[in-house]
DNA sequence: TTCGTGTATTTTGAATTCAAAATGCAGGAT
DNA sequence: ATCCTGCATTTTGAATTCAAAATACACGAA
């Protein structure tokens, strides 16, 4: 796309990994991505490749690339000989992802609590406060997304790349649930508490509670979406 | 490889979705994996499209294809425009995957001994003594079957899929880890007795037994896998 | 009418081709 | 001698082509 900065990156991007164009197919699989969780492409339904491939105005090669990455995400199905489609959004399986989610949270916390320095703190509690700030105003998306945001990063301040990954993974799968439940329901002001308790066991460092904190938050929402699904 | 059977699969598959022919994508995936778990790949080897495509006499488009799902299995990294490299076993991300999967197994011990009914349990025993048979011959490698096998069945009774797809490939990583370890080592007889403990807890129904004792199995799994790779 | 069979069409799987990027190397300037 | 610079070669990214499988449909028999 921005071919004047190439002199600029030629020698600084061998040492830092970071900032690249993306290839074709990791382009289509982000928007893939994005049109499955939001419903654009309702689960269930087939894909076609050669109607997509129309709309992205690619060829099949890296559509059908990108539709590998996302079967490994489990976001499509992929069936032999008869293409792709949209996977469904499971009751049975969604409960199955919380209760698996709980238990990583709860791990994420305890390391939290041991390896977060003075500075993460205050970063979090920025993050937090930016949050709180918007929910107080009823801003959903910003709050949303702030709230993506910090969790992520409590995430990596647990400093466990697995579990970051997994996460990672994982909160996509939970994404796709909550808009699949339509989730923007009365959880609002009991979950804004919960982060209030997340963030005061954290500056506690008090690993046990933070840990029971944060287990309880992913509980309390896979039960908010369970519902919303006409689950149990 | 069997086409013989072609007429016979032809109207039974479409109700039953097992038993298919693998695709060419799945089958290079499937025999490259088995290259980089037992290091025919080298850690941190560059992988040339070509040479790989002469070997397995394909084309490269179903190379390219299987590539990707192990990049999303961590085996492989894919650097733009410069090809694969077989990702390193780094001791300190060895360190985080036993420190998740030891999670992973507490939830599935805790599981389990809700789930699993007689007929299950009486499963579990079978597999159990068939491998300790193994052990009194000093079987390696059929012992370490049966315990994959087995630690397989035991995540299914758990009843949980997004835990069993998750133990199924972190323990992809953790076999890996054990080859690069070389952890044919003194392990065995501790092991063995674990295992002792977890069928013995398995069949009280103690759901905290159980969970603790899969979680200590893994853990000491874990310690001595880094250990060997000269780990802290 | 309904069901089954055979054929035409569409769609997917895999190979090939073409283009762009990266790598390696030779020659020349400093 | 060392370090650029530019070209040739190799390797990767993506489009196209070809083949095989699945689907849709029309026809004919029961």
């Amino acid at each position: 796309m921005d071919d004047t900065t190439d002199l600029a990156t030629r020698q600084d991007t061998p040492p830092q990994p970071r900032l690249r164009r993306l290839s074709l197919y990791e382009a289509v699989a982000e928007r893939l991505r994005e049109m499955v969780l939001e419903g654009e492409l309702p689960p269930g339904s087939r894909i076609s490749e050669k109607r997509l491939c129309e709309t992205f105005e690619v060829s099949r090669t890296p559509l059908r690339e990108a539709l590998k990455v996302l079967a490994n995400e489990g976001l499509v199905e992929l069936l032999p000989n008869r293409g792709a489609k949209v996977t469904e959004v499971e009751p049975g399986e969604v409960a199955d992802l919380f209760e698996v989610m709980v238990e990583l949270e709860g791990l994420s916390g305890r390391l939290l609590a041991s390896r977060a320095g003075e500075a993460e703190i205050a970063e979090i509690r920025e993050l937090h406060q930016r949050m709180m700030a918007h929910y107080r105003r009823q801003e959903r998306p910003e709050y949303f997304a702030l709230n993506q945001q910090l969790h992520r990063r409590l995430t990596e301040i647990a400093g466990n790349a697995v579990l970051l990954e997994l996460e990672t993974s994982l909160t996509v799968k939970v994404t796709r649930a909550r808009y699949a439940a339509n989730l923007q329901l009365g959880r609002w002001e009991e979950s804004a508490r919960e982060h209030g308790e997340i963030l005061a066991a954290l500056e506690a460092r008090d690993g046990e509670a933070l840990s029971r904190a944060m287990r309880e938050h992913m509980r309390r929402t896979g039960d908010a979406v369970i519902q919303g699904l006409g689950g149990a």
